[in-house]
DNA sequence: GAGATATATATCAGCCCGATATAATTAGGC
DNA sequence: GCCTAATTATATCGGGCTGATATATATCTC
Protein backbone atom coordinates (compact mmCIF):
# COMPACT_ATOMS: atom_id res chain seq x y z
CA UNK A 1 0.00 0.00 0.00
CA UNK A 2 1.18 3.52 -0.64
CA UNK A 3 2.94 5.32 2.04
CA UNK A 4 0.18 7.83 2.05
CA UNK A 5 -2.94 5.09 2.44
CA UNK A 6 -0.37 3.86 5.70
CA UNK A 7 -0.04 7.05 7.38
CA UNK A 8 -3.84 7.80 7.45
CA UNK A 9 -4.40 4.04 8.40
CA UNK A 10 -2.09 5.19 11.73
CA UNK A 11 -3.77 8.60 11.90
CA UNK A 12 -6.75 7.06 11.97
CA UNK A 13 -6.32 5.52 15.51
CA UNK A 14 -5.16 8.30 16.95
CA UNK A 15 -3.24 11.54 16.06
CA UNK A 16 0.60 11.79 15.63
CA UNK A 17 4.21 13.24 14.79
CA UNK A 18 6.01 11.63 11.48
CA UNK A 19 8.40 9.95 13.87
CA UNK A 20 5.52 8.60 16.26
CA UNK A 21 3.67 6.97 13.24
CA UNK A 22 6.89 5.24 12.23
CA UNK A 23 7.09 3.83 15.43
CA UNK A 24 3.50 3.10 15.78
CA UNK A 25 3.81 1.05 12.63
CA UNK A 26 7.29 -0.78 13.26
CA UNK A 27 5.80 -2.20 17.27
CA UNK A 28 2.33 -3.00 16.19
CA UNK A 29 1.22 -6.68 14.52
CA UNK A 30 1.11 -5.19 10.91
CA UNK A 31 5.04 -4.18 10.71
CA UNK A 32 5.48 -7.67 10.10
CA UNK A 33 3.52 -6.89 6.52
CA UNK A 34 3.89 -2.62 5.74
CA UNK A 35 6.83 -0.94 5.86
CA UNK A 36 8.00 2.93 5.34
CA UNK A 37 11.24 5.23 5.81
CA UNK A 38 11.21 8.62 6.91
CA UNK A 39 12.25 9.20 3.09
CA UNK A 40 8.58 8.57 2.22
CA UNK A 41 6.75 9.49 5.66
CA UNK A 42 7.61 13.57 5.63
CA UNK A 43 6.95 14.43 2.05
CA UNK A 44 3.42 12.07 2.31
CA UNK A 45 2.32 14.03 5.10
CA UNK A 46 3.05 17.53 3.50
CA UNK A 47 0.96 16.42 0.72
CA UNK A 48 -1.85 14.98 3.10
CA UNK A 49 -1.98 18.16 4.76
CA UNK A 50 -2.17 19.83 1.33
CA UNK A 51 -5.27 17.59 0.22
CA UNK A 52 -6.79 18.74 3.20
CA UNK A 53 -7.00 15.05 4.41
CA UNK A 54 -4.93 15.77 8.18
CA UNK A 55 -4.19 18.77 9.57
CA UNK A 56 -1.03 19.14 11.38
CA UNK A 57 0.12 21.70 14.49
CA UNK A 58 3.24 22.38 15.74
CA UNK A 59 4.01 21.36 19.45
CA UNK A 60 6.37 22.19 21.59
CA UNK A 61 7.92 20.20 23.81
CA UNK A 62 10.39 20.54 27.12
CA UNK A 63 13.69 19.47 26.42
CA UNK A 64 12.89 18.15 22.93
CA UNK A 65 12.30 19.06 19.74
CA UNK A 66 9.26 20.40 18.56
CA UNK A 67 6.95 18.23 16.76
CA UNK A 68 4.44 18.32 14.48
CA UNK A 69 1.15 16.51 15.42
CA UNK A 70 -0.70 15.09 12.34
CA UNK A 71 -4.73 14.29 13.06
CA UNK A 72 -7.06 13.09 10.36
CA UNK A 73 -9.52 14.98 8.97
CA UNK A 74 -13.52 14.15 8.18
CA UNK A 75 -12.95 13.81 4.52
CA UNK A 76 -9.15 12.06 5.89
CA UNK A 77 -11.05 9.88 7.11
CA UNK A 78 -13.15 9.08 3.76
CA UNK A 79 -10.89 8.84 2.02
CA UNK A 80 -8.79 6.09 3.81
CA UNK A 81 -12.27 3.87 3.64
CA UNK A 82 -12.21 4.52 0.32
CA UNK A 83 -8.85 3.17 -0.56
CA UNK A 84 -9.53 -0.06 1.88
CA UNK A 85 -12.79 -0.76 -0.14
CA UNK A 86 -10.53 -1.07 -3.37
CA UNK A 87 -9.74 -4.50 -4.06
CA UNK A 88 -6.10 -5.62 -2.53
CA UNK A 89 -3.31 -6.41 -4.85
CA UNK A 90 -1.71 -9.92 -4.35
CA UNK A 91 -0.11 -10.29 -0.98
CA UNK A 92 3.79 -10.53 -2.08
CA UNK A 93 6.28 -12.53 -0.28
CA UNK A 94 10.53 -11.03 -1.19
CA UNK A 95 12.69 -13.57 -0.34
CA UNK A 96 16.58 -13.12 -0.88
CA UNK A 97 17.36 -16.09 1.37
CA UNK A 98 15.04 -18.46 -1.41
CA UNK A 99 17.28 -16.90 -4.28
CA UNK A 100 20.45 -18.20 -2.86
CA UNK A 101 18.54 -21.67 -1.90
CA UNK A 102 17.40 -21.86 -5.59
CA UNK A 103 21.54 -21.38 -6.95
CA UNK A 104 22.71 -23.33 -4.11
CA UNK A 105 24.26 -25.42 -6.29
CA UNK A 106 26.94 -22.56 -6.85
CA UNK A 107 27.67 -22.86 -3.27
CA UNK A 108 29.82 -24.68 -1.12
CA UNK A 109 27.73 -27.24 1.25
CA UNK A 110 28.66 -25.91 4.44
CA UNK A 111 27.82 -22.50 3.98
CA UNK A 112 23.94 -23.75 2.45
CA UNK A 113 23.95 -25.65 5.66
CA UNK A 114 24.58 -23.27 7.44
CA UNK A 115 22.45 -20.42 6.40
CA UNK A 116 19.44 -22.80 6.61
CA UNK A 117 19.93 -23.53 9.93
CA UNK A 118 20.84 -19.90 10.71
CA UNK A 119 17.35 -19.04 9.34
CA UNK A 120 15.32 -21.38 11.13
CA UNK A 121 16.33 -20.20 13.92
CA UNK A 122 15.92 -16.49 12.77
CA UNK A 123 11.99 -17.96 12.56
CA UNK A 124 12.10 -19.68 15.77
CA UNK A 125 13.49 -16.59 18.01
CA UNK A 126 11.12 -14.08 15.84
CA UNK A 127 7.62 -16.38 17.00
CA UNK A 128 8.93 -16.98 20.68
CA UNK A 129 8.90 -13.24 21.15
CA UNK A 130 5.21 -12.65 19.67
CA UNK A 131 4.12 -15.30 21.50
CA UNK A 132 5.49 -13.57 24.47
CA UNK A 133 3.94 -10.42 23.23
CA UNK A 134 0.54 -9.12 25.59
CA UNK A 135 -2.57 -8.59 22.96
CA UNK A 136 -5.14 -8.79 25.54
CA UNK A 137 -6.27 -5.11 25.15
CA UNK A 138 -6.45 -5.42 21.45
CA UNK A 139 -8.63 -5.61 19.14
CA UNK A 140 -9.67 -9.13 17.32
CA UNK A 141 -9.23 -7.48 13.92
CA UNK A 142 -5.27 -6.84 15.25
CA UNK A 143 -4.92 -10.08 17.48
CA UNK A 144 -5.75 -11.62 13.61
CA UNK A 145 -3.43 -9.90 11.74
CA UNK A 146 -0.86 -10.39 15.13
CA UNK A 147 -1.75 -14.44 15.01
CA UNK A 148 -1.08 -15.04 11.78
CA UNK A 149 2.11 -12.96 11.78
CA UNK A 150 2.92 -15.54 14.17
CA UNK A 151 1.45 -18.87 12.31
CA UNK A 152 3.43 -17.89 9.27
CA UNK A 153 6.83 -17.43 11.47
CA UNK A 154 5.95 -20.69 12.98
CA UNK A 155 4.87 -22.57 9.57
CA UNK A 156 8.13 -21.69 8.04
CA UNK A 157 10.50 -22.66 10.19
CA UNK A 158 8.92 -25.87 10.23
CA UNK A 159 8.75 -26.08 6.69
CA UNK A 160 12.61 -25.75 7.09
CA UNK A 161 13.46 -27.52 9.58
CA UNK A 162 11.55 -30.81 8.21
CA UNK A 163 12.61 -30.15 4.29
CA UNK A 164 16.51 -29.35 4.87
CA UNK A 165 17.39 -32.67 3.94
CA UNK A 166 16.23 -32.35 0.24
CA UNK A 167 19.05 -29.95 -0.36
CA UNK A 168 22.06 -31.09 1.78
CA UNK A 169 22.17 -34.50 2.33
CA UNK A 170 24.07 -36.16 -0.86
CA UNK A 171 24.25 -39.77 1.01
CA UNK A 172 28.26 -39.76 1.08
CA UNK A 173 28.67 -43.61 -0.33
CA UNK A 174 26.75 -43.67 -3.32
CA UNK A 175 25.89 -39.67 -4.92
CA UNK A 176 28.54 -39.05 -7.87
CA UNK A 177 29.99 -35.90 -5.21
CA UNK A 178 32.57 -34.62 -7.76
CA UNK A 179 30.17 -34.26 -10.60
CA UNK A 180 28.34 -32.04 -7.59
CA UNK A 181 31.34 -30.09 -6.28
CA UNK A 182 30.56 -26.47 -6.34
CA UNK A 183 32.01 -24.41 -9.02
CA UNK A 184 34.35 -21.34 -7.90
CA UNK A 185 36.59 -18.81 -8.35
CA UNK A 186 37.10 -20.10 -11.98
CA UNK A 187 34.59 -19.48 -13.74
CA UNK B 1 17.86 -8.94 -4.42
CA UNK B 2 18.61 -5.93 -6.60
CA UNK B 3 17.95 -6.19 -10.36
CA UNK B 4 21.51 -7.16 -11.36
CA UNK B 5 21.96 -9.82 -9.21
CA UNK B 6 18.59 -11.18 -10.29
CA UNK B 7 19.86 -10.23 -14.40
CA UNK B 8 23.32 -12.58 -13.01
CA UNK B 9 21.00 -15.58 -11.35
CA UNK B 10 18.96 -16.00 -14.55
CA UNK B 11 22.09 -15.73 -17.24
CA UNK B 12 23.87 -18.02 -15.13
CA UNK B 13 21.20 -20.60 -16.14
CA UNK B 14 21.32 -20.22 -19.77
CA UNK B 15 22.00 -16.78 -22.28
CA UNK B 16 18.96 -14.73 -22.47
CA UNK B 17 17.41 -11.24 -24.14
CA UNK B 18 15.93 -8.71 -21.69
CA UNK B 19 12.69 -10.00 -22.84
CA UNK B 20 13.75 -13.57 -22.15
CA UNK B 21 14.92 -12.92 -18.78
CA UNK B 22 11.42 -11.63 -18.08
CA UNK B 23 9.88 -14.46 -18.92
CA UNK B 24 12.17 -16.91 -17.74
CA UNK B 25 11.61 -15.52 -13.95
CA UNK B 26 8.15 -15.63 -14.54
CA UNK B 27 7.81 -19.00 -15.35
CA UNK B 28 9.97 -20.47 -12.13
CA UNK B 29 9.54 -21.46 -8.55
CA UNK B 30 10.92 -18.32 -7.93
CA UNK B 31 8.26 -15.89 -9.48
CA UNK B 32 6.32 -16.39 -6.11
CA UNK B 33 9.60 -14.69 -4.14
CA UNK B 34 11.57 -12.36 -6.56
CA UNK B 35 10.03 -9.99 -9.29
CA UNK B 36 11.26 -7.13 -11.86
CA UNK B 37 10.02 -4.78 -14.27
CA UNK B 38 11.26 -3.90 -18.19
CA UNK B 39 11.70 -0.52 -16.41
CA UNK B 40 14.36 -1.98 -14.25
CA UNK B 41 15.99 -5.01 -16.62
CA UNK B 42 17.42 -2.61 -19.07
CA UNK B 43 19.30 -0.29 -17.79
CA UNK B 44 20.61 -2.88 -15.46
CA UNK B 45 22.03 -5.58 -18.48
CA UNK B 46 23.50 -2.13 -19.66
CA UNK B 47 25.27 -1.51 -16.59
CA UNK B 48 26.37 -5.48 -16.76
CA UNK B 49 27.86 -5.00 -19.87
CA UNK B 50 29.51 -1.90 -18.77
CA UNK B 51 31.06 -3.79 -16.09
CA UNK B 52 32.24 -6.93 -18.15
CA UNK B 53 30.28 -9.15 -16.16
CA UNK B 54 27.91 -10.44 -19.63
CA UNK B 55 28.65 -10.14 -22.91
CA UNK B 56 25.61 -9.02 -25.56
CA UNK B 57 25.29 -10.01 -28.99
CA UNK B 58 22.91 -8.30 -31.20
CA UNK B 59 20.56 -11.40 -33.16
CA UNK B 60 18.28 -11.16 -35.93
CA UNK B 61 15.67 -13.22 -36.39
CA UNK B 62 12.76 -14.28 -39.16
CA UNK B 63 9.55 -12.26 -38.50
CA UNK B 64 10.68 -11.01 -34.88
CA UNK B 65 12.83 -7.68 -34.00
CA UNK B 66 16.33 -8.06 -33.13
CA UNK B 67 17.32 -9.53 -29.90
CA UNK B 68 20.13 -8.65 -27.54
CA UNK B 69 21.27 -11.93 -26.37
CA UNK B 70 23.09 -11.74 -22.77
CA UNK B 71 25.68 -14.15 -21.55
CA UNK B 72 27.39 -14.56 -18.23
CA UNK B 73 31.48 -13.83 -18.31
CA UNK B 74 33.57 -15.77 -15.60
CA UNK B 75 33.58 -12.32 -13.83
CA UNK B 76 29.98 -12.40 -14.23
CA UNK B 77 29.85 -15.91 -12.38
CA UNK B 78 32.20 -14.84 -9.48
CA UNK B 79 30.33 -11.46 -8.87
CA UNK B 80 27.02 -13.46 -8.33
CA UNK B 81 28.75 -16.17 -6.43
CA UNK B 82 30.17 -13.63 -3.93
CA UNK B 83 27.02 -11.76 -3.89
CA UNK B 84 24.89 -15.59 -3.16
CA UNK B 85 27.40 -15.86 -0.01
CA UNK B 86 26.38 -12.61 1.59
CA UNK B 87 23.93 -13.30 4.24
CA UNK B 88 20.76 -12.69 3.00
CA UNK B 89 18.42 -9.77 4.40
CA UNK B 90 15.38 -11.09 6.08
CA UNK B 91 12.35 -11.95 3.77
CA UNK B 92 9.46 -9.58 4.04
CA UNK B 93 5.78 -10.34 3.34
CA UNK B 94 3.50 -6.70 2.26
CA UNK B 95 0.57 -7.16 2.63
CA UNK B 96 -2.27 -5.07 1.70
CA UNK B 97 -4.97 -7.74 2.38
CA UNK B 98 -3.74 -7.51 6.34
CA UNK B 99 -3.41 -3.62 6.14
CA UNK B 100 -7.62 -3.86 5.52
CA UNK B 101 -8.20 -6.92 7.84
CA UNK B 102 -5.80 -4.70 10.29
CA UNK B 103 -8.48 -2.01 10.11
CA UNK B 104 -11.61 -4.23 9.30
CA UNK B 105 -13.92 -2.29 11.60
CA UNK B 106 -13.94 0.39 9.33
CA UNK B 107 -16.05 -1.23 6.54
CA UNK B 108 -18.79 -3.38 5.96
CA UNK B 109 -18.86 -6.49 7.39
CA UNK B 110 -20.07 -8.29 4.15
CA UNK B 111 -17.54 -6.63 2.26
CA UNK B 112 -14.77 -7.84 4.52
CA UNK B 113 -16.35 -10.99 4.95
CA UNK B 114 -16.22 -10.97 0.72
CA UNK B 115 -12.85 -10.63 0.25
CA UNK B 116 -11.41 -13.36 3.15
CA UNK B 117 -13.45 -15.34 0.68
CA UNK B 118 -12.52 -13.96 -2.25
CA UNK B 119 -8.67 -14.08 -1.22
CA UNK B 120 -9.16 -18.05 0.11
CA UNK B 121 -10.22 -18.89 -3.04
CA UNK B 122 -7.32 -16.98 -5.17
CA UNK B 123 -4.92 -19.01 -2.86
CA UNK B 124 -6.36 -22.50 -3.04
CA UNK B 125 -6.34 -21.91 -6.73
CA UNK B 126 -2.79 -20.67 -6.88
CA UNK B 127 -1.86 -23.46 -4.93
CA UNK B 128 -4.02 -26.08 -7.51
CA UNK B 129 -1.72 -24.52 -10.61
CA UNK B 130 1.36 -25.43 -8.73
CA UNK B 131 0.92 -28.43 -7.56
CA UNK B 132 0.06 -29.52 -11.09
CA UNK B 133 3.24 -28.35 -12.39
CA UNK B 134 5.92 -31.17 -13.67
CA UNK B 135 8.81 -30.61 -12.39
CA UNK B 136 10.68 -34.17 -12.84
CA UNK B 137 13.19 -32.71 -14.86
CA UNK B 138 14.05 -29.90 -12.38
CA UNK B 139 16.83 -29.96 -9.77
CA UNK B 140 16.63 -30.28 -5.97
CA UNK B 141 17.21 -26.80 -5.26
CA UNK B 142 14.86 -25.63 -7.53
CA UNK B 143 11.73 -28.03 -6.30
CA UNK B 144 12.29 -26.83 -3.30
CA UNK B 145 11.77 -23.53 -3.93
CA UNK B 146 8.59 -24.63 -5.86
CA UNK B 147 7.47 -27.08 -2.90
CA UNK B 148 8.12 -23.70 0.05
CA UNK B 149 5.99 -21.47 -2.54
CA UNK B 150 3.32 -24.36 -2.77
CA UNK B 151 3.62 -25.27 1.15
CA UNK B 152 2.64 -21.36 1.68
CA UNK B 153 -0.59 -21.05 -0.57
CA UNK B 154 -1.73 -23.84 1.58
CA UNK B 155 -0.67 -22.64 4.60
CA UNK B 156 -2.17 -19.24 4.30
CA UNK B 157 -5.33 -20.75 2.75
CA UNK B 158 -6.06 -22.67 5.24
CA UNK B 159 -5.14 -20.34 8.04
CA UNK B 160 -7.43 -17.96 6.50
CA UNK B 161 -10.47 -20.60 6.45
CA UNK B 162 -9.84 -21.85 10.22
CA UNK B 163 -9.78 -17.95 11.57
CA UNK B 164 -12.24 -16.12 9.34
CA UNK B 165 -14.66 -16.04 11.97
CA UNK B 166 -12.59 -14.39 14.82
CA UNK B 167 -13.06 -11.20 12.68
CA UNK B 168 -16.68 -11.74 11.16
CA UNK B 169 -18.89 -13.50 13.72
CA UNK B 170 -20.63 -11.34 16.20
CA UNK B 171 -23.46 -13.38 17.84
CA UNK B 172 -26.73 -12.14 16.59
CA UNK B 173 -28.37 -12.32 20.42
CA UNK B 174 -25.84 -11.20 22.51
CA UNK B 175 -23.20 -9.15 21.21
CA UNK B 176 -23.91 -5.05 21.45
CA UNK B 177 -24.13 -5.03 17.92
CA UNK B 178 -25.18 -1.37 16.96
CA UNK B 179 -21.80 -0.18 19.06
CA UNK B 180 -19.53 -1.92 17.02
CA UNK B 181 -21.50 -0.80 13.45
CA UNK B 182 -18.95 0.52 10.80
CA UNK B 183 -18.94 3.98 10.88
CA UNK B 184 -18.81 5.55 7.56
CA UNK B 185 -19.76 8.89 5.68
CA UNK B 186 -19.52 10.99 8.16
CA UNK B 187 -16.09 11.16 9.61
C1' DG C 1 -10.86 -8.97 -40.89
C1' DA C 2 -11.04 -7.06 -36.26
C1' DG C 3 -9.14 -7.44 -31.93
C1' DA C 4 -6.36 -9.63 -28.64
C1' DT C 5 -2.06 -11.64 -27.44
C1' DA C 6 2.94 -12.50 -28.00
C1' DT C 7 7.69 -10.96 -29.17
C1' DA C 8 11.08 -7.34 -28.39
C1' DT C 9 13.25 -2.97 -26.61
C1' DA C 10 13.19 1.42 -24.51
C1' DT C 11 11.90 5.65 -21.89
C1' DC C 12 9.98 8.42 -18.21
C1' DA C 13 7.36 10.47 -14.30
C1' DG C 14 6.65 9.58 -9.92
C1' DC C 15 7.64 7.30 -5.92
C1' DC C 16 10.43 4.97 -2.43
C1' DC C 17 14.66 3.25 0.22
C1' DG C 18 18.75 3.99 2.69
C1' DA C 19 22.03 7.05 4.02
C1' DT C 20 23.14 11.24 5.88
C1' DA C 21 22.81 15.83 8.43
C1' DT C 22 21.45 18.27 12.49
C1' DA C 23 20.56 18.81 17.37
C1' DA C 24 19.37 18.16 22.07
C1' DT C 25 18.76 14.77 25.89
C1' DT C 26 19.09 10.77 28.55
C1' DA C 27 20.78 6.25 29.77
C1' DG C 28 24.48 3.13 30.45
C1' DG C 29 29.27 1.65 31.26
C1' DC C 30 33.56 1.92 33.72
C1' DG D 1 31.96 12.00 36.90
C1' DC D 2 32.89 11.41 32.08
C1' DC D 3 32.39 9.48 27.64
C1' DT D 4 29.65 6.94 24.46
C1' DA D 5 25.52 5.25 22.76
C1' DA D 6 20.86 5.47 22.09
C1' DT D 7 16.49 8.10 21.78
C1' DT D 8 13.58 11.82 20.11
C1' DA D 9 12.60 14.65 16.06
C1' DT D 10 12.62 16.48 11.22
C1' DA D 11 14.41 16.89 6.67
C1' DT D 12 16.96 16.14 2.26
C1' DC D 13 18.95 13.67 -1.56
C1' DG D 14 20.99 10.26 -4.86
C1' DG D 15 20.13 6.28 -6.86
C1' DG D 16 17.00 2.82 -8.03
C1' DC D 17 12.49 0.71 -8.99
C1' DT D 18 7.43 0.42 -10.57
C1' DG D 19 3.98 0.96 -13.80
C1' DA D 20 2.60 3.13 -17.77
C1' DT D 21 3.42 4.19 -22.25
C1' DA D 22 5.44 4.12 -27.13
C1' DT D 23 6.77 1.46 -31.15
C1' DA D 24 6.66 -2.29 -34.47
C1' DT D 25 5.44 -6.82 -36.22
C1' DA D 26 3.24 -11.37 -36.25
C1' DT D 27 0.21 -14.77 -34.92
C1' DC D 28 -3.90 -16.53 -32.85
C1' DT D 29 -8.92 -16.26 -32.00
C1' DC D 30 -13.63 -15.25 -32.98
Amino acid sequence: MDTKTLCLAVLQAAPASGYELKKTLESGPLSHFQEISFGAIYPALARLAEEGLIVGRTQAQDKRPDKKVYSLTPSGRNRLVETLLQPPAPDRVRSDFLLILFLSDLLPQDHVIEIIEARTADLEKEAECMSAEDLSEDSPAHRFVHDFGLAYYRFAADWFRRNRDCLIRYPEASAPKTEREPMMGEG
